[in-house]
DNA sequence: GTCAAAACTAGAACAGGGTTCTAGTATAGT
DNA sequence: ACTATACTAGAACCCTGTTCTAGTTTTGAC
């Protein structure tokens, strides 16, 4: 049988394992500003938390689910990012934009959290599938909030287009395919094409 | 020093080398119709192609790269599925999708192969990137093609933000996050929304 | 037809890194 | 205090891509 019931989920038995927990999920996550999650061993992350090795795995059954929560903590951070400060923009335009744009700057700001999307996006984990589901419900309430002109429904169906842009962007420059600059490129010109029609009709 | 020099693309030097190479990328693309690249080992490969295992290294630098080659070969069967048969459509948003859906269609008669494609896009490797360069050749001039009502540049933006939104539901779906018919109707919508107000836009 | 160079073969050996196991020590709840 | 559980350091295991070895075939030049 198993060593023993591991504790799971972040409700971890005692303080100190809570703390603990944590500390492996601060380690990561400070690897993660040096290098990408394939250069990083598992080794790494023990010694950096200044844990033993068993335990990670104690807290986290292997070194994929170990990164997913990592990354469900970090789109807590993300979600205050792009939610902080007010939208300036006049149109539903200016704001869509503007908010994607601030998406793209996080992750600029964190390439390896931009790889380590791409990679788990790939994943058939179940868990991963979870985390998707919540990043996507953080980031796209936030993006259908930018949308005051249009029906709700539509809106959904815009967010999840400007989505996909969002994606394929991140990913084509993780890869090393385009620059930067070119994503946030790339998002004004299908928010242009998604809601300038719609404006010169709404106008006309 | 190295071995020796190997015959890098595909024009090897004698005739049977040219079969060889072939027939190790014929054996890849066998055994992709069973399993995926990453339940395929490099002997599996050798063993199904005939040859030694040190011989695919010969042709093949690495994993990676014989897959790279296995999807540019794969990709003129793309090209030829998805452009062979007329377009039925009598609007640009009609014979869009259309051409789209067969995208769609053909991956999903092999599925391994978009989970291939999606695995390789997060690759920075060089190879990798003139391959995406040479699919998206591919396959963009045959969306363009199916857009008589716009101008030239409209139409390739348009084709830019659709190829993102067949990019990102290919990959939840080879990650198991969405059925196949989630994919094809969000490549629908997608469409009618780029297209649905810029035709009510000219009709008035 | 002969011969050296290059390619091929079977298979062993190597390497990196995730994962698991061991033996001993520390902790905590009863 | 006692026992079950957690933690530690580190070895061991295992899978698989990659490289190497020794011997055999092919090939191309003369």
């Amino acid at each position: 049988m198993s060593p023993a019931a591991p504790p799971a989920g972040p409700e971890a038995r005692t303080p100190s394992q809570q703390a603990r927990r944590q500390r492996i999920l601060d380690a990561s996550l400070t690897l993660l500003r040096e290098r990408d999650h394939d250069r990083i061993q598992m080794k790494d992350v023990a010694e950096q938390a200044g844990v033993a090795l068993g335990t990670v795995y104690r807290y986290f059954s292997s070194k994929e689910h170990l990164f997913a929560e990592v990354l469900v903590a970090w789109a807590a951070t993300l979600g205050t990012n792009i939610s902080r400060h007010p939208l300036r923009g006049t149109t539903d335009a200016e704001r869509l934009t503007e908010v994607l744009h601030r998406s793209v700057r996080a992750f600029q700001r964190q390439p390896s959290l931009a790889r380590l999307v791409a990679t788990l996006e790939t994943s058939s984990d179940p868990l991963a599938a979870e985390i998707f589901d919540r990043l996507a419900r953080i980031t796209d309430a936030v993006y259908v909030g930018a949308l005051h002109d249009v029906d709700r429904d539509t809106a959904q169906r815009i967010v999840a287009v400007v989505d996909a842009v969002l994606a394929s962007g991140l990913r084509t420059w993780v890869a090393g395919r385009v620059p930067i600059g070119r994503v946030y490129d790339d998002l004004t010109d299908a928010i242009a094409l998604l809601l300038g029609a719609r404006a010169q009709l709404a106008r006309s």
